[in-house]
DNA sequence: CAATTTTGTTGACTATGTCCACTAATTTAT
DNA sequence: ATAAATTAGTGGACATAGTCAACAAAATTG
């Protein structure tokens, strides 16, 4: 039986990283996307154009929310949705110019909340740290 | 700069122990204690007792939800909220023995969603992500 | 081609998060 | 010693996010 206390790490550097980036929002969120929109720019311009579903997968959220955060999106022009000509079912949501703006944006303000909190390791531990998440996600 | 994926692998690892918990609440979570409640009663059995705000700082939420979420907790008899002797703002929170039933409860849950969330990787890579969180927090 | 599955949408409800104003206790500065 | 500032906690109002079930339309299966 592995340690739950992980669960509390984790959650404590999430919300950390959440809140450095609430207190700089005012410089970086123009278009007042949130956590959430943030987080599925981000993941789109990581994978590129993509099925909700897959995107809903991704990102481990429950559908109907990908649903109404891609429509929110959508109305500030920053995704696209387009219906996929292979499958009728599934519509390929991709960014806009804007939207791409917009994530680089968001990836500098990230950067820097993240650079601050990591302050207490060394770079060779922060690539340690991420290539353990990658493959735990793999 | 640092990555701004980081934050993405460490939201989607944070969502993935939320389902995998939501899926098994039924079996472990008999007060409807939620993630919220979850959270709290962990880390007042990892710290404690605490005063209201030292545990509001430690997982970084608001104070204004920490009350409210130690008030559900209260009513439902897993914590006790006392006045500090030493300085009268401060209640101090601790838990009840039912509390700590409960803790124990929700722990073996928790250790048995990270066991298989962290099964692409080795138990010494488990610990090294720990310490490594655990550094990050120092 | 009928039955089932997959993709996405909607509604209703609950839980969390945010922000601000406020009280009471304590500390700081004069 | 007392006025002013700070700190701890509470409550209200509102915004965002998560949950769950029902549904329609397009694939897929057999």
């Amino acid at each position: 039986m592995s340690d739950p206390e992980l669960a509390l790490l984790i959650d404590r550097l999430m919300r950390r990283i959440h809140f450095g980036l609430q207190e700089r929002a005012s410089e970086f969120d123009r278009k007042a996307v949130g956590p959430g929109g943030g987080i599925v720019l981000m993941t789109l311009a990581e994978m590129g154009p993509t099925g909700l579903n897959e995107l809903t997968k991704r990102v481990a959220r429950d559908k109907s929310q990908m649903t109404r955060t891609i429509s929110s999106l959508e109305k500030k022009d920053l995704v696209l949705r387009e219906l996929s000509p292979n499958d009728g079912r599934v519509s390929i949501v991709s960014l806009t110019p804007e939207g791409e703006k917009v994530v680089q944006e968001l990836m500098a303000a990230v950067a820097g909340v993240i650079d601050d909190i990591l302050e207490p390791v060394s770079k060779e531990e922060t690539e340690t740290l991420k290539k353990l998440l990658m493959r735990i996600h793999s």
